[in-house]
RNA sequence: GGGCGCGUAGCUCAGCGGGAGAGCGCUCGCCUCACACGCGAGAGGUCGCUGGUUCGAAACCAGCCGCGCCCACCA
């Protein structure tokens, strides 16, 4: 360690450096590519946006793949964790267009290519952002190789699924229904589309009867819509509509003949149960149109404008189009109702403006082929998917897929590999076609398109490379819920299809982490926290807690293993929310490692001769009970700690390590420990078992600790987690520690209450089994003086004790000393006799009880009768 | 409208059939030779409500009340 000691672990100091050297070590992240997938290990991270920053979301996920990540590779795993970012289409499309605009220009201004281009060098200037946080935070992707989904090669991959998929029929060119995005202007897939509760008013509109008086009323939040209306819909079994159906009404200010059909998707008790049918403009009516062979009639077009179609309403915006309407309707009377109507209406996701269905030719992915074999893969194991609620998600998304909207009208992406020319010649290939007079499809490919490929297409896919020979299937998917279906799904069925194999074996889906009141996470709302703040300190943001107690200002440094510990500790089979004190916690963590450590090397280890030579972790030969305790407890620590990561149970991994290290390392061993000649090579084995079993959740501290331990070599990131020794599991010497941590707890919580002072050695007598081989253990740390046995024993009335402390196992007589009230001893004595009878007439009660003791398990019973007699034995030497 | 889940100490959460736990906060005492971002000791809980199952329920079941999230093309 360095001179003079820090006797504070300062991670703002210790984590560069340690970085630096991870970085420096290519060996560590970039394996060669050789072995089979199955015995190697691999994570395909889920590529960020180009542009994006690091959030709650990637830190979060971030320590759970490199604790993975780190705890195979030290299980001797080959480990790869596959780096890369997405061109992320429209998101990454819209950051340049408002930069453009700032600018006054606009891509229009540009053309394809300009635009293009700038995208390209926005890409170089903000690209590796969040690569570099991701470094920060300790991560060990294959920084050697950097995927992006627009690289030649990956596009190659993309062109040649089109391609293929294409001469199999699955995708083709139809005009559709589709969720027309007036924002971004472009068609978007419905899981880009989000509900939000919207007032509106519901109109009741007279459209008349064409033969005869009357008219047939209407429900419509829509108006504007009318002018492409086709038909009127009732219910088939609606009396009131009947002698209606197969007339005609008339559609007012178009004055188009409109047929009164029947169709059962009609609810009669909604409004009046009439329902206008405009098949261009809404999904139910397109359906409706389809099926009854009705006429599609765009009337507001893809820039959110009336159509030529509109007559005199031809370029209006659509809602000015609303009110001009309603206008002409109120003229006319026609409108005879009005009511405030709350409902959930489609909005976009990108853009937050409100989805206009319409029809549009575009590029579609029949889906039930690939669902199939798909579904399957989770059905029989192949893809495991925790937690197990996210499963049913999955399956229930499979079971009712429909075909998938694949094509984007923008510019940044995979454009579309299709040539026309003329109206009638198509060439769809991965090469442009021979000739001239060929133009390309403008429209590019959803992102969510290339995303599918991620697992094989980054490892080379479609050659047959080493590469994907030795990492695909990937291990493990760690990701969001939220794109389960728009990408992990999607994933599994493009990697059977394609490369042969699931994707990955396991999906963990991660806990969403909310603000610390419980809103989502976000920079309108004024919640969002930055992880970098929290590693390297910095803004709190200015709404924080809902409860006010949260103080203002600046997060303090924690470093990048509190955050970890933090985030994994916070994590959960459900969402979560923020909890600033378990970053807290793990920062105090990698200060108590630290400080132990100094202990260890500084004093133990320093001076003994026996420490460990040139092995940093040396077998250990256990001297004392205590000894053998430590080693049973780290033992069991080090095999919860594997099973929690192996389970996605990080929370239990984190938490876990603080409990062994606060709780038994820390609190009780070292303290045992102290003043022993003989205790170096212990201490030595059990701070580099701890070192490494710890290494996975806060690999910083512990790879600055392993730096100074003697005899160590080479990187604690690169060497081996330790071998399971089941042997030192050791239960009798468990018993007995947890004895003397009983008997000590016992003694300290006497003492405060008597008002012993904590550096005065009390003289007692020891009369319990069991304590052995802890007695002075028990004597040093409850600061008592131990006589003989029997100087007290009762009815001995020489030396009569003042005071009987119950342990486990017996009890302990204070002698006669002035450093204790007598009184509040007396009290306590009181106090403690209370507690024991009570406890006695409880364990009597259920003994007493017939059903009790017939019909609870034996042990159990047995164990209520062995914990009465001890009850009464304690009582007595009370 | 369907599905999933949650309501445990002031706060954030663990426990998920044998007499309630952690971290933070709070109170008291300690500069004990690794750590005062520390150590020790405490206070604090009809485990949302009501019924049921069971010898035994915070845990299992049902209903109710409150709160989330996901899915859904009803004008």
């Amino acid at each position: 360690m360095p001179e003079p000691l820090a006797t504070r672990y300062d991670p703002a100091q210790a984590e560069p450096r340690v970085l630096e050297k991870w970085l420096a070590a290519t060996a560590l992240y970039h394996p060669e590519p050789e072995g089979e997938a199955r015995e190697n290990f691999s994570i395909a991270v889920p590529p960020p946006n180009v542009t994006g920053a690091l959030h709650m979301g990637h830190a979060l996920n971030g320590s759970v793949q490199d604790t993975l990540i780190r705890f195979h590779r030290m299980q001797g795993k080959r480990t790869k964790w596959i780096l890369g970012t997405d061109h992320a289409g429209i998101a990454t499309q819209t950051q340049v267009e408002r930069r453009l605009a700032q600018e006054g220009t606009s891509r229009a201004e540009l053309g394809r290519e300009r635009f293009v281009e700038r995208v390209w060098e926005w890409r170089e200037q903000y690209g590796s952002t969040i690569i570099e946080q991701f470094k920060r935070l300790g991560a060990t992707l294959d920084y050697a190789e950097e995927r992006f989904t627009l690289d030649p090669a990956y596009a190659r991959a993309v062109l040649k699924v089109f391609v293929e998929l294409h001469e199999r029929g699955w995708i083709y060119r139809d005009h559709y229904m589709v969720n027309w995005d007036p924002g971004t202007r472009s068609a978007i897939s419905e899981l880009e589309v989000e509900e939000r509760e919207v007032e509106d008013v519901l109109y009741s509109v007279d459209y008349p009867l064409a033969a005869g008086q009357g008219a047939i009323t209407v429900a419509t939040v829509r108006p504007e819509t009318m002018l492409g209306d086709s038909a009127i819909a009732v219910h088939p079994d609606d009396d009131r509509y009947s002698r209606l159906v197969g007339e005609t009404a008339i559609l007012p200010l178009v004055g188009r003949r409109l047929k009164i059909i029947a169709d059962p998707y009609v609810r009669p008790e909604f409004g009046t149960g009439a329902l206008k049918i405009t098949p261009a403009h809404d999904p139910n009516d397109f359906e409706i149109g389809r099926s009854h062979g009705l006429e599609e009639i765009l009337v507001i077009g893809e820039d959110g404008r009336m159509t030529h179609r509109a007559g005199d309403y031809e370029g209006m915006q659509a809602l000015e189009a609303r009110a001009a309407i309603v206008g002409a309707l109120d003229e006319q009377g026609l409108i005879v109702a009005r009511e405030a109507y709350r409902h959930s209406v489609p909005h976009s996701h990108r853009s937050g403006e409100r989805i206009e269905p319409l029809i549009s030719l575009q590029w579609f992915m029949r889906m039930d082929e690939l669902a199939a074999p798909a579904a399957e893969a989770v059905r029989d194991g192949r893809v495991r998917i925790h937690p197990e609620s996210q499963r049913r998600r999955y399956d229930r998304w499979l079971a009712q897929i429909r075909p998938w909207c694949i094509s984007r009208q923008l510019w940044w992406g995979h454009q579309i590999p299709v040539w026309y020319r003329g109206k009638n010649e198509v060439h769809v290939g991965e090469e442009a076609p021979r000739g001239s007079g060929w133009e390309r499809d403008p429209d590019v490919l959803d992102t969510w398109f290339s995303s599918a490929l991620w697992p094989f297409a980054t490892l080379g896919w479609p050659e047959d490379t080493p590469a994907l020979r030795a990492f695909y299937p990937t291990s493990v998917l760690s990701t969001a819920g939220e794109i389960l279906f728009l990408w992990v799904a999607r994933m599994v069925m493009m990697g059977l299809h394609f490369a042969g194999e699931v994707p990955f074996d396991q999906v963990y889906i991660h806990s969403v982490v909310q603000a610390p009141d419980g809103r989502r996470m976000s920079k309108s709302l004024g919640t969002g926290i930055d992880p970098l703040d929290l590693i390297d300190g910095g803004d709190r943001p200015p709404v924080f807690g809902g409860d006010g107690s949260r103080p203002p200002g600046a997060f303090p440094a924690y470093g990048a293993d509190a955050v970890r510990f933090g985030m994994l500790a916070m994590s959960s089979t459900q969402d979560v929310r923020f909890a600033e004190d378990k970053v807290a916690q793990g920062s105090a963590l990698a200060n108590k490692l630290w400080n132990a450590s100094r202990y260890v090397l500084l004093g133990a280890a320093g001076t003994a001769g026996e420490a460990g030579g040139r092995n940093a972790r040396p077998d250990p030969t256990p001297h004392t009970v205590e000894d053998r305790w430590i080693l049973s407890r780290l033992e069991r620590a080090k095999a919860s700690t594997a099973q929690a990561i192996e389970a996605f149970e990080f929370h239990r991994a984190a938490l876990g390590l603080y409990d062994f290290v606060y709780g038994e390392l820390c609190d009780w061993y070292l303290e045992w420990v102290k003043g022993r000649e003989d205790a170096a090579g212990m201490l030595l084995h059990v701070l580099g078992e701890t070192l490494a079993v710890a290494h996975p959740v806060i690999p910083f501290v512990t790879e600055a600790i392993w730096e100074h331990l003697p005899g160590a070599e080479g990187l604690l990131a690169m060497s081996r987690w330790p071998a399971p020794a089941p042997d030192r599991i050791d239960v009798a010497a468990e018993a007995a520690g947890e004895r003397a941590i009983g008997a000590v707890s016992a003694v300290r919580s006497w003492r405060e209450e008597v008002g012993a002072k904590p550096g005065t050695r009390l003289p007692a007598v020891l009369e319990a089994g069991g304590y052995g081989e802890v007695r002075d253990a028990v004597a040093r740390r409850a600061q008592l003086e131990f006589a003989a046995p029997g100087t007290a024993a009762a009815g001995n009335g020489r030396m009569e004790p003042l005071a009987a402390i119950a342990v486990p196992g017996g009890t302990i007589h204070i002698l006669p000393t002035d450093a204790v009230d007598l009184a509040a001893a007396e009290h306590r004595l009181a106090e403690e006799r209370t507690r024991v009878e009570n406890e006695i007439v409880r364990a009597e009660g259920k003994l007493a009880n017939e059903g009790f003791v017939t019909k609870a398990p034996a042990p159990v019973v047995q164990a209520e009768r062995d914990k009465l007699a001890r009850l009464r034995e304690e009582l007595e030497s009370l």
